[in-house]
DNA sequence: CATCCACAGGAAGGACGGGGGT
DNA sequence: ACCCCCGTCCTTCCTGTGGATG
């Protein structure tokens, strides 16, 4: 019953979106603004393989949010279309290294890619290996774009052992496309493998605010019912994502948040007020999934932090000290307190002070250094976010079960 | 000015668990 | 199967610092 009450107002009420599905981060549009650039360079990179030569190996560097995947891809799906339709043997093949994070997971997934759903479970990785390099010795030319790269435990070895496929084909020829957003990582590799994937190199700058603007006109066209979002919550929700890092999936997020808020208020038109809403909604979820990352007994000093902020007589906090605002060791002292008072181990001052500086660098609290007016050296801490919604989370996160 | 305070944060080292080499 | 090395997490010990205090 009422299940069914909620089914027919969903299905009844009224969207502000036309076809959620465009808006969701996941989705790649066909139209990549500002990314012409890109495009063609990778294009370029990859177009030898059409013509029966090996592509040079191609490594994509740049931050979240600046189409590294989408452009990708869209290269692909170009790529294999022109192949098929003009009988070349050329493919293009996509492997997400966040969850095939190992030489062996990256073979499988590419072995059943290249074998039709056939899978390879169980077998060594040699024969997988070896089914791969059966397939392309057919004068294939294939392409492996590996997304997040980094990600991938034993690089260096998954590189050997695509590279070195290059010396046992006569005709046919592997490439791979690396891409990542961490550059440091480049560093850890040996040096064959870096030079190797390295063949070329390409970088993604983050998109500017009037880029994200255009970005954000042309997704909210296709998926928001016309005239369901306003031209000022658009510019507002691109000048927030162009704030933080120029990331056009944040952006584009924000949008879709802000058109379900309108629409659980039954709104017609989103405005400036769902995008703010939407912002403060995004950051909450991302504290709240770090804290549910944190160690426990960094838990605790973060709990500490929160009760000892609702405290109503802050017991150092003297003249002139915003609400809020505690000494490094009252904190710790009510860290040791609560820890005895649930049997947790309690770790060493030293230690608690690299918990602090660990929670400052996630954002979680602000710490300044005491100047004049207290007496001896140490930090000033603030929580970044709303005390009440983080200690009830912790409670949940401690006690709950 | 010396001294104390209340810490900050570096250095060294111990326990432990996993991954890789043989 | 075994050992070794390495990274992680943590302790102990230590020196440094900026302001208050006598």
């Amino acid at each position: 019953m009422i299940a069914e009450s909620i089914f027919k107002s969903e299905f009844d009420k009224n969207s502000v979106f036309l076809d959620r599905n465009l808006i969701m981060p996941s989705y790649i549009p066909d139209e990549l603004p500002f990314r012409e650039k890109q495009i063609e360079e990778v294009s370029r990179v990859i177009a030898p393989a059409l013509k029966g030569q090996r592509p040079e190996n191609l490594f994509i560097y740049g931050k979240v949010g600046t189409g590294k995947t989408s452009v990708s891809k869209h290269v692909m799906k170009k790529f294999n279309e022109f192949a098929s339709n003009n009988k070349i043997n050329a493919e293009c093949y996509y492997v997400n290294c966040r969850t095939h994070n190992t030489v062996y997971k990256v073979l499988n997934k590419i072995a059943k890619d290249i074998y039709a759903e056939e899978s390879f479970i169980g077998f060594p990785s040699t024969f997988i290996y070896e089914k791969i390099l059966e397939y392309s010795k057919q004068q294939k030319h294939i392409i492996f774009i590996l997304d997040e790269i980094d990600k991938v435990r034993d690089l260096d070895e998954l590189m050997y052992n695509l590279t070195r496929a290059n010396d046992e084909l006569d005709k046919g020829s592997i490439s791979v496309i690396g891409i990542s957003n961490n550059v440091l990582f480049k560093d850890r590799l040996d040096a064959r493998t870096k030079s190797s994937l390295c063949e070329k190199e390409l970088v993604f700058p983050p998109y500017n605010a009037e880029e994200l603007i255009e970005i954000l006109k042309k997704r909210a066209k296709l998926a928001f019912k016309e005239g369901a979002i306003s031209t000022s919550a658009i510019s507002l929700a691109a000048a927030y994502a162009a704030k933080e890092s120029g990331d056009a999936r944040t952006a584009v997020l924000l949008l879709l948040k802000a058109g379900e808020i309108a629409d659980r208020l039954s709104l017609n038109i989103v405005e400036d007020e769902q995008v703010k809403a939407a912002k403060s909604l995004v950051e909450e979820e991302i504290v709240l999934s770090l804290i549910s990352t944190l160690p426990s007994q960094q838990k605790l000093v973060l709990y500490a932090i929160a009760k000892l902020s609702l405290d109503k007589k802050p017991i150092k906090s003297l003249i002139g000290l915003e609400q809020g605002v505690l000494f490094s060791g009252e904190i710790y002292e009510e860290y040791t307190r609560l820890a005895k008072k649930f049997k947790e181990s309690i770790v060493s001052a030293r230690w608690y002070r690299e918990y602090i500086s660990e929670l400052e660098v996630y954002g979680l609290i602000i710490t300044t250094n005491s100047g004049k007016g207290i007496k001896g050296q140490t930090r000033l801490i603030k929580l970044a976010s709303d005390p009440t919604k983080i200690r009830d989370v912790l409670e949940k996160e401690l006690f709950g079960n």
